[in-house]
DNA sequence: TCTACACCCTGTAGCAACTACAGGGTCAAG
DNA sequence: CTTGACCCTGTAGTTGCTACAGGGTGTAGA
C-alpha cells in the first residue's frame, strides 16, 4: 500500500501520516526501489487505532500510551481505564466551562438594544466601568 | 504603571502583555529613562477589555475587531452583535461536539470489565475488528 | 518516444495564543 | 556594595497538524 492509499483508507492526510511517523507514533514502513513507503495491514490497523482515539479527543501522548498498553495483551487493563477516565473528566470540565461561557455570552447579547456603539451593552460588558477605551 | 503592575492588575502574565503589544493589540506605551514601559489608565482599560473578551472565548482576531468597533462610539452596534452571535454559534457547536464525544467515551468506558488488555473493551473499541495491532 | 499529470520524496515554515528561556540592564533595601 | 526583584530584547518551544518549495517516479495518451 502506498501512502496515499493508506491515507484515504483512514481519512487522513498524507502529510499527517508522515508526521505520525516522524514523531514515532507509526513505525517506519519498508520502502520500494523508488523510495516510496510501502505499508502493510499492521500499519493500517495501527493508524486506524490512532485515528479513532484522536476522534475521541485523546491527545497524541495519550494515544501513544494506549498503543503501548494495547501491545501488551496479558496486562490488566486498569491503566487503559485510568487514561480514559482522566480524559472523560477533562471533557466534562471543558463542557462545564463552555456552558458557563455560553450563558454569560447569551446574557450579554440579550441585553443589546441595537443602538450605537456608545450604548452597546456588549461593549459595556467588556469594558471596565465607565472608562474610555481609546 | 510598570508592566508587572499592569500584568497583575489584569491577571495577565508579563510576557503576554508584551506579546499583545508585539501583535498590535495594545499600543506601545511611553518609556522611562531606564527604557521601562510606563502604562497609563487607558492601557489598563484596554487590556482589561482584551482579557474580558478572551475570557469569553473570543479569538484575538475577534478581539481586534471588537476593539476597533468600540473606538467608534457613534456607529451602530450591529457589527458587534454579529461578532458575538457568530461566536455564540461556535460555542454551541463545540458543546454539541464535546457532548457527543463524551457520550461515546462514556459508553466505551462503561463496557470495560477490568480484565486483561486482551479482553479490554476500550482497546477493542479503538482497534479495528479482530485485527492485531502490533 | 515524448510529454503531461498524478503521485511520491525531504525539509522547512506557518497557524493560535501564548510560555519559557538566555543573556543582559536597573533599582531599592540592607 | 551586594543581593534580589524587577525590567529589557530576542528566540525557541508548545499541540497537532498543514502547506509549501523543490525535487523524483510512474503511467497513460498523442
Amino acid at each position: 500500500m502506498k501512502i496515499g492509499e493508506l491515507a484515504s483508507a483512514t481519512a487522513t492526510k498524507v502529510e499527517t501520516v508522515r508526521y505520525y511517523e516522524k514523531i514515532g507514533l507509526l513505525p517506519p514502513p519498508a520502502r520500494t526501489s523508488a523510495n516510496y513507503r510501502a505499508y502493510g495491514n499492521d500499519h493500517l490497523a495501527r493508524l486506524s487505532f490512532i485515528r479513532r482515539a484522536r476522534d475521541l479527543g485523546f491527545t497524541l501522548e495519550a494515544v501513544r500510551e494506549l498503543l503501548t498498553l494495547s501491545d501488551d495483551k496479558a496486562q490488566s487493563c486498569d491503566a487503559v481505564d485510568v487514561i480514559a477516565c482522566v480524559h472523560l473528566t477533562e471533557i466534562d470540565r471543558k463542557i462545564a466551562d463552555l456552558s458557563a461561557l455560553r450563558a454569560e455570552l447569551d446574557r450579554t447579547i440579550g441585553s443589546c438594544r441595537h443602538g450605537t456603539v456608545a450604548d452597546c451593552k456588549i461593549i459595556e460588558t467588556l469594558a471596565p466601568r465607565g472608562k474610555d477605551t481609546a
